[in-house]
DNA sequence: TGCTGCGCACATG
DNA sequence: CATGTGCGCAGCA
């Protein structure tokens, strides 16, 4: 049910990425999801952890940064003791998946549609000249039966999860459409094509082949208009004195990028208590890595310009500046706790920048509705998406609570407290657990349902079928009838949809979504409370 | 200015 | 030694 919905499009961007020699690093994702597919850094991030998770994707720490790596490509390195063989399979491989994902690049409707067989053996074939056709059918072939492909019931083919066997119906979820979907007239799709080249280096470079420059794919036909054919002439550059004069490009021997030599630094200095390289840089949290939520690490980074008071980072040995959790932003952690409201960093020290915070709900942000921040956990709720509703009038904003926060509150019962939203739901939270999380509103709400009746004139939905729910929200909200009867709700469906399920999942509008969610609780719980909602 | 291709130093097995 | 990786550069739109 819970399909990772950006995973193909994450594994095209690292694929993508690793065909330009490019790290595939969280950032590069995000861009170029944001840009390619329209997904948000949140998203991404999102489903890059579950795919983490599923280990579709793997993330590795290369050269002291982290890299992530499309498991369907990369795994056995490691763990794979028949060495040649291996090598063997991943170089096929990576002519299949490198096609793939010029295929998935050049026309996003292959992550709709699947690949059919015979276009991914032309495009394989473009790319890869030292295959023959039939070769690389056999090639795929092989990749089907060891996973790493899967063929779709229509005939179609995807990319198979990982290594690890099992889910691999969890891949791709096409519907076939017979499509003869043109490959090389696709060059102006939205983002700007690139060809794919067989990956890493091709066997032995230069070795007697053709200089590089010509092996590219001028056979691919336009495929990226444009292209860089000659390489630069050497230039003199005095700071090249003391290299060997064979090179000019790339970084000079034995020198590392800024930020790898800090960071090495910082690892030494932190992790690797071994080596006693580094005293300074102890403070600076080096992770690099700027997805780990759950780690309690703060994401302080080490340089930049606080979002805040525009001044760059020295303000104070130890204020340190924090990273937006999905964005470059950075800020000052001083300034984010002397901040107010929706500036403000969440306990653990973690921070999402105004234009990333989401409501904790309903996931959108800003943009959906204003946000109104939990003075206590930070967590940020749209009016209507907080239970009880957010009072319009509120005044003090920096003072406001959220539900979780009040109820988390041993004291609470009995306490008059001046909080706008204290209403007289707190009369209810001594049986409460007072360590809830935002993120167990539902379990809160069903707590609180309780202690209401049930409703005898709200039907009991679990036996209804797909078409008894029709008959129903045709009756009642006659708007998401059909979207529900797409989506093949029936009784015991609708029983088991969660908020985010209605809100985010069938393309409704905030507000409408928000109404449905409504009527699916008073059915779930046949119970017409508004504290299971929102007032 | 941002994306791209890619030489080649470096990492890894 | 073979091969994977990606920095940092230059070309291009």
């Amino acid at each position: 049910m819970s399909e990772i919905k950006y995973k193909n499009q994450i594994l095209a961007a690292i694929d993508h990425l690793r065909s330009r020699k490019s790290r595939p690093d969280i950032n590069r994702i995000c861009k170029f999801m944001l840009k390619c597919y329209k997904v948000t850094p949140k998203d991404t991030k999102a489903d890059l952890k579950r795919c983490l998770k599923e280990k579709s994707i793997y993330k590795v720490d290369y050269k002291d940064n982290v890299s992530y790596r499309n498991a369907a490509k990369w795994r056995k390195k490691s763990t794979q003791n028949n060495k040649m063989s291996a090598t063997v399979a991943t170089s096929e491989r990576r002519i299949i998946t490198s096609a793939i994902a010029t295929l998935i690049y050049q026309d996003q409707s292959y992550l709709e549609n699947g690949i059919a067989f015979d276009d991914l053996v032309r495009v394989a074939a473009s790319q890869e000249s030292k295959y023959s056709k039939k070769q690389l059918e056999t090639i795929i072939n092989k990749e089907l039966s060891s996973g790493s492909l899967v063929k779709l019931p229509n005939g179609t083919l995807a990319l198979g999860p990982a290594d690890h066997d099992g889910d691999s119906s969890d891949s791709f979820k096409f519907e076939y459409n017979d499509s003869n979907t043109k490959m090389t007239s696709s060059a102006n799709s939205s983002c700007r094509s690139s060809p794919q080249r067989t990956r890493g280096r091709p066997k032995k470079r230069g070795g007697g082949t053709s200089s590089n420059s010509m092996h590219s794919n001028s056979q691919n036909a336009g495929v990226r208009v444009g292209e860089r054919r000659k390489m630069a002439k050497k230039v003199f550059d005095p700071s090249d004195n003391n290299v060997p004069s064979k090179r000019k490009r790339g970084r000079p021997i034995g020198s590392l990028n800024k930020s790898t030599i800090k960071k090495r630094l910082m690892i030494a200095g932190k992790d690797k208590e071994d080596t006693p390289l580094s005293e300074s840089q102890q403070s600076l949290d080096g992770s690099g890595d700027e997805m780990e939520h759950d780690e309690p690490i703060p994401h302080e980074t080490s340089g930049g310009v606080c979002s805040v008071c525009l001044v760059q980072k020295p303000r104070g040995s130890n204020d340190r500046l924090v990273e937006c959790r999905d964005c470059n932003n950075k800020a000052h952690l001083s300034c984010l706790q002397s901040g107010s409201g929706i500036l403000k960093p969440r306990p653990d020290n973690t921070w999402q920048c105004p234009h990333c915070k989401t409501c904790v709900v309903c996931c959108e942000t800003n943009d959906a509705g204003i946000l109104t921040v939990c003075s206590i956990c930070s967590d940020a709720y749209h009016a209507l998406c907080h239970s009880p509703r957010i009072p319009e009038r509120l005044k003090a904003w920096d003072q406001w609570e959220c539900n979780n926060c009040l109820e988390s509150r041993p004291t609470v019962v009995g306490s008059p407290t001046t909080h706008p939203n204290n209403i007289d739901y707190s009369t209810k939270t001594a049986t409460l657990d007072p360590f809830l999380k935002p993120h167990e509103l539902d379990r809160v709400q069903t707590k609180l349902s309780e202690n209401v009746p049930i409703d005898v004139s709200i039907p009991d939905i679990s036996n209804w079928n797909v078409d008894n729910v029709y008959d129903y929200f045709l009756e009642h909200f006659p708007e998401a009838a059909p979207i529900l009867r797409e989506q093949e709700f029936d009784g015991q469906a609708l029983s088991m949809a969660c908020r985010a399920d209605i809100v985010r999942g069938l393309g409704l509008p905030l507000g409408p979504a928000l109404a449905l969610y409504r009527i699916i609780v008073k059915l779930q719980t046949r119970k017409d409370d508004w504290r299971m909602c929102w007032g």
